[in-house]
DNA sequence: GTGAGCGGGATCGTGGTGTC
DNA sequence: GACACCACGATCCCGCTCAC
């Protein structure tokens, strides 16, 4: 990371901070304990207040480190929840002490009359000597989440106290000094969140792209121009009129699941006859993580020969959150096995390329989500799998079909891929800078923002 | 009155068992 | 043996209790 920071200048001279995750600080800089640079939860709302009062309440899942407060829920002070108690003010710092959610943080400006917050916060109030942006920033530096992280206790709720939040060191920095860095962190982390945001709404167009193209070429082909027939099936709609309309069962050598092995969980071996749950199964493929996975005896995969897994089967979840997801195992896939929450569909060699991408199809998805079955839980039997209606094309085209398919798919997952990398990139430059500008490891006294004419105080947040 | 943290609801993935 | 469905453990999150 280093190289990365090299655009920028460092200090003349350093000295020891004294404090592991500051390591050296420039030598007119000082650290301290945030309890001496603010004050926190002073305000909470009193219960005799009237039951009527309108509140604007703000929970922690709707606080992010990079998109600040993203909702704010306008209630009485009746209908609100026994935690919406801490008030909030303009210059205030609201900070998460659940340690699920240690990047809710954000600086507050303008808020809203009543702005309420839930006690899983603290609610920083720098004093004159701590600019509440820079605060933030000290708060989302990655050294300072690891020390919230290591003072964190409690099992059924892990998290910090806040009177142990402000026992943390942060740098103690002259204050102009400290408008700066915020100005400076304001302006380029605003470039870099823009052009996060921009990677992940390319990567959702490329994922509509792709299942739209999937679903288009195994309901409609490729040639426009061909002649269209009305399939009778409502999920279909029309096809060509040379396809011929007919039911997953009508192809299949097998629909089945495997079974819980006799001993369960007990009886999973670090190495062996790898076991597929339905946790590996996701429509760009089966995620085989060799450190996690399961496994089983072979003679356990021997007793279960009725659920072996075979090149060319499809796996598809059928219970739970995951339902409809599936895979067709790849060719030269080692010997495995399945539990009885993963269905395998085996048909014919010609059919199985084919089939796997009409079971990923908006067709198909549409059909298994509007089944529910067990009770309240949802769930596919086998002979509602087999009832499924798909438009069957020649084996010929069936090639063409999977050939174009596959090319677009696969050009479309490149995009997806660069787009991530891009975007862990982004966000690994946006946390390095933050703790390099807050720690001084670069120097910005210097810099000028290129919105405006000259080096004008700006006192707002970004966030 | 305040706030830490216990306990429980919701959800998901998975194991176990009854019925055919 | 195949299948359906109930139960359990892990996890996340929130309501509420009780010590201070």
């Amino acid at each position: 990371m280093v190289n990365k920071m090299a655009k920028y200048q460092k200090y003349a001279e350093y000295k020891d901070s004294g404090v592991e995750w500051l390591g050296k600080i420039p030598s007119h800089w000082n650290s301290k304990s945030l309890k001496y640079l603010c004050t926190y939860n002073d305000d909470v709302l009193s219960e005799t207040i009237s039951k009527d009062t309108e509140i604007q309440y703000v929970d922690i899942g709707s606080v992010s480190a990079v998109y600040g407060i993203s909702h704010i829920e306008t209630m009485t002070f009746n209908d609100a929840p026994s935690r919406a108690r801490r008030i909030v003010k303009d210059g205030d710092v609201i900070v998460s002490t659940v340690r699920t959610y240690l990047e809710a943080i954000a600086p507050i400006e303008n808020p809203p009359k009543n702005l309420i917050v839930s006690t899983g916060f603290s609610v920083i109030r720098p004093s004159q000597y701590l600019n509440k942006c820079f605060a933030a920033y000290c708060l989302k530096a990655k050294g300072f989440i690891k020390e919230v992280v290591a003072r964190s206790v409690g099992v059924s709720y892990p998290a910090i106290n806040s009177s142990e939040l402000v026992n943390i060191i942060i740098p103690s920095v002259p204050y102009l000094e400290q408008t700066q860095i915020a100005n400076f962190l304001d302006h380029e982390t605003a470039k870099i969140d823009t052009l996060i945001a921009k990677q992940e709404k390319l990567i959702e167009l490329l994922k509509e792209k792709r299942q739209a193209v999937i679903s288009h070429a195994v309901t409609k082909g490729l040639n426009p121009n061909v002649k269209m027939k009305a399939s009778g099936i409502e999920w279909l709609g029309d096809v060509p009129e040379h396809w011929s309309v007919t039911k997953i069962g009508f192809h299949t050598l097998k629909i089945g699941s495997g079974k819980t092995p006799k001993g369960g969980a007990e009886i999973y071996q670090d190495q062996g006859i790898l076991f597929i749950r339905s946790q590996n199964i996701y429509n760009d493929g089966l995620r085989i993580d060799i450190s996690e996975n399961t496994y089983i005896s072979e003679a356990i995969h021997d007793d279960m020969s009725n659920s072996k897994v075979y090149s060319g089967d499809i796996l598809l979840n059928i219970t739970g959150g995951s339902i409809g997801r599936s895979s067709l195992v790849p060719d030269e896939f080692p010997e495995a096995n399945v539990n009885q929450h993963v269905c395998i569909i085996r048909v014919r060699n010609y059919l199985q390329d084919f089939l796997a991408l009409v079971i990923q199809s908006d067709l198909i998805q549409a059909q298994i989500q509007s089944i529910q079955t067990g009770g309240n839980r949802e769930g596919l039997n086998f002979e509602q799998i087999s009832n499924f209606y798909f438009a069957l094309p020649s084996i010929e085209e069936q090639e063409l079909l999977f050939k174009y398919i596959q090319c677009k798919v696969f050009e479309y997952r490149e995009l997806e891929a660069k787009a991530n990398t891009a975007i862990q990139l982004m966000q690994e430059r946006r946390t390095a800078l933050i703790s390099a500008a807050v720690t001084g490891k670069i120097d910005v006294r210097h810099w000028k923002n290129p919105n405006k004419n000259n080096n004008q105080e700006n006192m707002e947040c970004s966030t």
